[in-house]
DNA sequence: TGTTAGCACTCCATTACAATGAGTGCTAAT
DNA sequence: ATTAGCACTCATTGTAATGGAGTGCTAACA
């Protein structure tokens, strides 16, 4: 199974070949692109040898070779060995979002969206980039305030400082004394407590001291249940979706527009970031060749993600999306650098409004 | 510029046709289809007439017609008159939509995205919702919480029921005396004040009343500043962008790339919001006939927009994308139902929160 | 034994060309 | 005013013919 040292190198030679043109390569082409001094006839052979042991595939009889997943696999898997040292010098476009990252404004959103941007800008293919999912999940503050005479506002601060509103209408305005009783009678209760371990027994007992105003209790409780209802849901912003335009073979109407769907769903995205998230690899790159995707709309894509990660071990995922033949060397690069950019910098994050 | 009745019918007839196959429509075809009892040759000279007068229009020598934008006008306005009666009966799908609209889930934006993806799995064209503008500026509350010792909590609430929270960090717990001051302060000072009046004067004086505190006024100020910043934003929710790909005349990579863009981006169709929004018809639907569209990458495609109010005015806009070849009866008597549900159903909506 | 030159062969892509057919414009007859 | 008939146009389709890029194989060579 193992390839020698020509093989290898006739392998790259094919598939750097073939990620420019996008045609398949001839045994001439390499017996003149690389500087083995080979005849063509020697080539063929090899190549021949290559096709056998399932690195490369000949489309029909008499058409040059393209790599198969299998040939991407190990030349992508051989770069991420070889790039690891020379990731300290931060390319120009890296460069660019570090400068932008550091001024935020302060919506992550419209960080992560101008992140997307950029990178779609910067490497021709369709980005996406998840929110970091939030972990916290303890209570830990409540509030309810008067806005005017009919209508109550809830403010509930979950660990993460994940902030949810309510506004509550009521039909008659409450005094001072009362509004203090709720907030105390709901922090005393819910301060620090799991939203998973607020159960119906500790829902009846505030609702029971609330008395007249159980019907307050309720709607806040329903708040509450809507922050952990939108705690599962991962936003997703997505940016350069019309790149795929620029590769033939994908720009065809059938996957062109399956590919649309896929990013303007987000639904099957958040599937690709659940599955990176889970799967590590320890480099906190990984790449999926064709077929490898778990999303099957993208098995004629390949798709490079990155997981970054915040303080409070809030993970996100930054993905790439192109053809098979993606420039995995600029792409990997370009994520490795951004990725440990974030990792660093964002540390110093004091959380994020909603 | 007048046409007698035969020439209308015909014309009539030839955009019915087209709409349906896409293909360019013949004499003989005319002659079949209408009730009229012509010969082909009939018909031939009658269209002879309808291209001179510019209603319809001949690819190449010797193949059919298909209609012009001033043909498609005609039409669409002759249509626009006929079918005002009819309107009360709502059709199935929007009944559908009704239903979903009744059991508003909290979040407008979910009901949004809803809407926009059922029209669009309706219709077949690509839809967009701009999610109502909010007008009202007046400052109705704004608090300081102490969330945890280092860490407060903003809440800002305008007029239409707009919340903004923002995380402040202190270098050292505030204790609650220090707390209520600050909140005095910022309540007696601003409510109630329309926020373009926050001058440099006010600040300066809240500063000042603050003493020590004059840094955490100063990042009040800022969340407030950022309410101005994202009002001027318009949420617009899109969907099925993917529909284009079922026109062949949209689905070529030149014009699918510059459409998908359109609807990634946002941007320019919050122009055509804008645009919808001023321009008023009087019947709230309009109607964009190929180069009349104020985006010029959609200028091959025709656009039908609603626009929609909700209590205090805020006005939001439905738009429907697709060929030029559209089904104007269908999509304009669509939007007709929705926008009057809508506009009375929603009318009981007691705000949104953010 | 590994490498290379040479040759026959395959298959795709391009071009050229004729046939088809839908559709028109025009004219003469009704 | 309407229609039948005819010549003409032009996109589309099908069918060869051609060229070229590339392979596999064999025989010669170092």
């Amino acid at each position: 199974m193992d390839l020698d040292e020509r093989k290898r190198k006739i392998l790259q030679a094919i598939i750097r070949n073939y990620l420019e043109t996008g045609e398949p390569v001839g045994s001439r082409t390499i017996s003149k692109y690389t500087d083995l001094n080979l005849s063509s006839a020697t080539i063929r052979n090899e190549m021949s040898d290559l096709e056998e042991l399932g690195y490369i595939i000949q489309p029909h009889t008499s058409s040059g070779r393209i790599p198969s997943d299998k040939g991407y696999r190990l030349y992508v898997d051989q770069m991420m060995l070889e790039k690891e040292e020379q990731l300290s010098q931060a390319t120009q476009e890296v460069r660019e979002m570090q400068r932008m990252v550091l001024e935020r404004e302060d919506k992550m959103e419209a960080v992560l969206k101008q992140m997307a941007k950029m990178l779609a800008a910067n490497t021709n293919y369709a980005t996406m980039i998840s929110a970091p999912q939030v972990r916290g999940n303890k209570l830990k503050f409540i509030q309810l305030s008067r806005v005017d005479a009919r209508q109550l506002l809830t403010t509930i601060v979950v660990e993460g400082n994940v902030i949810k509103n309510n506004m509550i209408s009521v039909e008659q305005m409450l005094d001072d004394e009362v509004l203090l009783k709720l907030n105390i009678l709901l922090n005393t209760n819910l301060n620090g407590l799991p939203i998973e371990e607020i159960n119906l027994a500790i829902i009846s007992k505030l609702k029971q001291q609330a008395g007249i105003h159980a019907g307050i209790i309720a709607e806040v409780m329903d708040a509450v249940a809507e922050v952990i209802k939108e705690g599962e849901h991962v936003e997703i912003y997505t940016s350069g979706a019309n790149n795929i335009f620029k590769y033939p073979e994908l720009a065809d109407n059938q996957r062109a527009s399956e590919l649309i769907t896929t990013f303007e769903e987000k639904q099957l995205l958040s599937e690709l970031v659940q599955d990176t998230l889970t799967d590590e690899t320890g480099t906190g790159i990984q790449v999926y060749i064709g077929n490898e995707t778990p999303v099957k709309t993208m098995k004629d894509c390949s798709v490079v993600t990155a997981t970054y990660e915040l303080e409070e071990g809030m993970k996100g995922t930054i993905g790439i999306i192109g053809p098979r033949r993606m420039d995995y060397d600029k792409v990997i690069h370009t994520l490795k650098t951004l990725k440990s950019q974030l990792d660093t910098i964002y540390k110093k994050d004091d959380g994020h409004s909603g």
